[in-house]
RNA sequence: GGAGAGGUGGCAGAGUGGUCGAUUGCGGCGGUCUUGAAAACCGCUUCGGGUUCACGCCCGACGGGGGUUCGAAUCCCUCCCUCUCCGCCA
């Protein structure tokens, strides 16, 4: 969340950055302001109260030490009616700081100043691109006709078990999303300095609000029950992305500054609602209800934090490069952020088969934002405490870097080619024709 | 799921209604002594909030929340977590 003095010191700045993102989205500034004066007056006031009671107290220990029993119950009867009034405005603050809380958590970050401005993703700004649309002697088949013809996933059967968006994958198939995550995983702690993670599946919903994915988008994930026990669902998550357990690693920890730089790797598999997302029901693998992703996640000093956006977005192109996939990388504009990130670039691959490019990762500098919605500090060299920079990106999402890989390598005779960096962990340099 | 024990400062571990934010030990930091180090001795050693230009002053926090009381680490209720034994189980 923001910093409330940042907004207090200087609303109109605040406001401006917000309405970058989108419309209405600063809306909520004026009424945080008003609650946050309500709060630090009562606060004040409470405060001179308690004080009076305090010394009162003592007072009447005091007597009651010296058996003045009698004076000890007067001075009772004059501080009970504090006590009265302290309650009344205690209550008071905690619900105008409850309301600006809550409020706080509704706003998004504010974009960076390298981040250009835009209000959809055709203001998103195109950095890079390495390698080049392969070209074909003949029609590239769809993915979905590939893992048809060769029995890489079972559309059907998954729909029977599951229902729609989701993914059987058999035989070859299954053997090279495995290959895949080991590769990815090997690449990241080995060549990229990651530690290798494997966190719970199911959080907590502080979690989901320590990166930002709670209050404002509980609608799009699934919440789990133990048995038949309502009253116990909702405690606990599906992840949407391995960010959210592992971000959160170090959720309400002070940490000393010199663990950091911070780097994790962690292969999960991610669960999403996706309720009306465009694209839902689409045939095939882009758009699913579960899918396999390999994430990176950093915590890092604030002054090298964008730093570390960018080789953050190398080490996924690396993944790319590795496989022989012509990409993309592209710069999100203000109004094509999520909600948490300052600066994003997004990773876009070719797929032939779809002669068109798909998002495999997604790389996000967060900076103080996440940390302090989950109160994870570093204690600096002056003794400080400070909010730590927070990094996410895909490392890189699976079911579309297995589309990309078939559509891409697929070979006349119907056989799909293995790039070498993968054939060890597939132990194949192709995946026969059926 | 059943029975029991327990959650206090970086760690260990006291404290069962009145200056207890908390005895003590260990660790850590600074200092004295020393050529240097060790030992010994002395001091410091949590976090949030309000207020102030600042020094400072004040409020809150002993797993979370609520209650009793003039006053709660301490009493009551409730939730969470950890450990031991039993049951079930990949």
């Amino acid at each position: 969340m923001l910093d409330i003095k940042q907004i207090r010191d200087n609303p109109e700045a605040v406001r401006s950055r917000l309405e970058l993102r989108g419309a209405g989205e600063g809306d909520g500034v004026p009424r945080i302001l008003e609650l946050d004066e309500i709060r630090r007056k009562g606060v004040a006031q409470v405060e001179a109260l308690k004080s009076q009671r305090n010394k009162a107290s003592k007072e009447i220990g005091a007597l009651m030490g010296q058996k003045k029993f009698e004076e000890a119950e007067a001075r009772k009867q004059e501080t009970r009616e504090l006590g009265d009034q302290i309650a009344a405005l205690d209550k008071a603050v905690a619900a105008a700081e409850l309301e600006r809380d809550a409020l706080l958590l509704g706003i998004p970050n504010l974009p960076h100043a390298s981040v250009p401005e835009g209000g959809s993703a055709e203001d998103n700004k195109e950095i890079r691109t390495w390698g080049e649309k392969p070209a074909f002697t003949f029609e590239p088949q769809s993915h979905v006709d590939l893992c048809d013809r060769l029995q890489l996933v079972d559309f059907a059967r998954a729909a029977k078990i599951s229902g729609s968006g989701f993914l059987l994958y058999t035989g070859w198939g299954a053997r090279l999303e495995r290959a895949l995550i080991q590769m990815l995983l090997d690449l990241h702690t080995g060549e990229h300095g990651y530690r290798e993670v494997s966190p719970p599946l199911m959080v907590g919903s502080q979690c989901l609000e320590g990166v930002g994915q709670f209050p404002k988008f509980r609608d799009q994930y699934y919440g789990v029950a133990e048995g038949d026990d309502r009253e116990k669902l909702g405690r606990l998550y599906l992840i949407p992305t391995a960010e959210t357990p592992v971000a959160n690693i170090h959720r309400e920890e002070i940490l000393p500054e010199s663990q950091l730089p911070i780097r994790y790797c962690a292969y999960t598999p991610c669960f999403r609602g996706e309720a009306g997302a465009a694209g839902v029901g689409t045939r095939g693998m882009i758009r699913v209800h579960q899918f396999d992703k390999v994430e990176l996640i950093k915590i890092v000093k604030p002054e090298h934090s964008y730093a570390e956006l960018e080789s953050m977005v190398t080490h996924a192109e690396k993944v790319l490069q590795l496989l022989g996939l012509h990409h993309r990388v592209v710069l999100l504009c203000t109004g094509d952020m999520g909600f948490a990130s300052a600066k994003t670039y997004d990773i876009e691959v070719w797929a032939p088969g779809q002669g068109s490019y798909l998002e495999v990762s997604s790389c996000s500098n967060c900076e103080d934002y996440q940390a302090r919605r989950m109160n994870l500090r570093f204690k600096a060299q002056d003794g400080q405490n400070r909010f730590p920079h927070i990094l996410n990106g895909s490392g890189t999402a699976l079911a579309r870097l297995f589309v990309a890989l078939i559509e891409t390598h697929q070979q006349p005779d119907g056989s799909v080619k293995i790039p070498e960096a993968l054939q060890g962990y597939l132990k194949s340099d192709r995946i026969p024709a059926a």
